[in-house]
DNA sequence: AAGAATGTTACATG
DNA sequence: ACATGTAACATTCT
């Protein structure tokens, strides 16, 4: 569910509910397994009595700083998402961890997957360090990403679903970015000439902003969608090209969408805007053939 | 009823 | 060393 734009959104949303100051008086786990490598006592034991200072997002990561030197570090996966109640309240389906604070307020933790997990630490910088740029900081910049894709040789979808590389994109936005930037998903990445990689960092930041604009995106009709606090959707979902859309016209040249897999993710593409085969003109007659790799499958 | 689902990682293979 | 592929994690929905 939670990409960079739906991380986000939750964290701007966590902070506008007024955590910061409060201090932490319980906390329950229900699913041992998601404060690995902690014991759940050892867990609670440590967060019970902190205050919480302030509430960031890394990457996919919502980055919640505690008093006493201590860090916070939540990953939703899949299916994580949080809520907040004026009272404790018995546990709904799929809570696994509630937070009570020192107000009466519980911070509420459901996650049907159970795919989330929650790092309690005091050197976050171990974790967080291996991360790669975020791509809407100002130090991300054009030089970088383009000497990063010309050394890794990869293939352009594996390459920017890589936290290391780049932090933030998911699965939506990797497919909205390469249609934007009308590049083939297996395309390799060094073979990405000035022009394309310019227009591959420009497509990965406008889709990310366009994202967090928008409050994330909310697949499906029902309710195992994203939403951040409240029951309110994302709106992003409008804006999507080809994400889920197989079958539907490109917006760009009414082509179906085509749905693929690239890296053992499900992928859509327009194959008129996105082909496989790029010929380019270079200079004379030459013409160099740039083939995403083939792979079926 | 098989297959897919917004993520990550350990391990295997080329 | 590096790129790529597979399975696993756990549950729900179509």
């Amino acid at each position: 569910m939670p990409e960079l734009p739906e991380v986000e959104t939750i964290v701007r949303d966590l902070r506008r509910a007024r955590l910061a100051d409060k201090t932490i008086t319980g906390a329950r786990v229900y699913w041992p397994k998601m404060v690995a490598p902690l014991t759940p006592r050892c867990f609670t034991r440590r967060l019970i009595g902190r205050r919480i200072l302030r509430i960031q997002r890394r990457a996919k990561y919502i980055v919640i700083r505690l008093t006493g030197g201590e860090t916070l570090l939540i990953h939703l996966r899949m299916t994580g998402q949080f809520t907040i109640s004026a009272d404790p309240e018995t546990r709904a389906r799929h809570e696994h961890i509630l937070i009570t604070l020192a107000d009466g307020r519980t911070l509420r933790y459901r996650d049907t997957r159970k795919f989330g997990r929650w790092q309690l630490t005091n050197r976050p910088e171990s974790l967080l360090g291996r991360l790669g740029p975020e791509p809407l900081a100002a130090a991300f910049k054009f030089r970088a990403f383009q000497e990063k894709m010309r050394l890794c040789r990869r293939q352009l979808k594996p390459l920017l679903l890589d936290q290391s590389i780049l932090a933030g994109l998911g699965n939506i936005y990797v497919d909205e970015a390469l249609w934007e930037a009308r590049l083939h998903p297996r395309r390799q990445s060094h073979t990405l000439r000035a022009v394309e990689t310019r227009r591959l960092f420009r497509a990965v930041r406008a889709v990310l902003r366009r994202g967090i604009r928008n409050r994330g995106t909310s697949l499906g009709d029902g309710r195992p969608n994203f939403s951040s606090l409240g029951t309110a959707r994302g709106r992003n979902q409008r804006w999507l090209k080809v994400f889920q859309r197989t079958g539907r016209p490109c917006p760009r040249c009414g082509r179906a969408i085509v749905r693929l897999i690239v890296g053992q993710r499900s992928t859509h593409i327009c194959p008129a805007c996105q082909p496989a085969v790029v010929r380019i003109r270079t200079g004379g007659r030459k013409a160099l053939r740039y083939k995403a790799s083939a792979r079926s499958r």
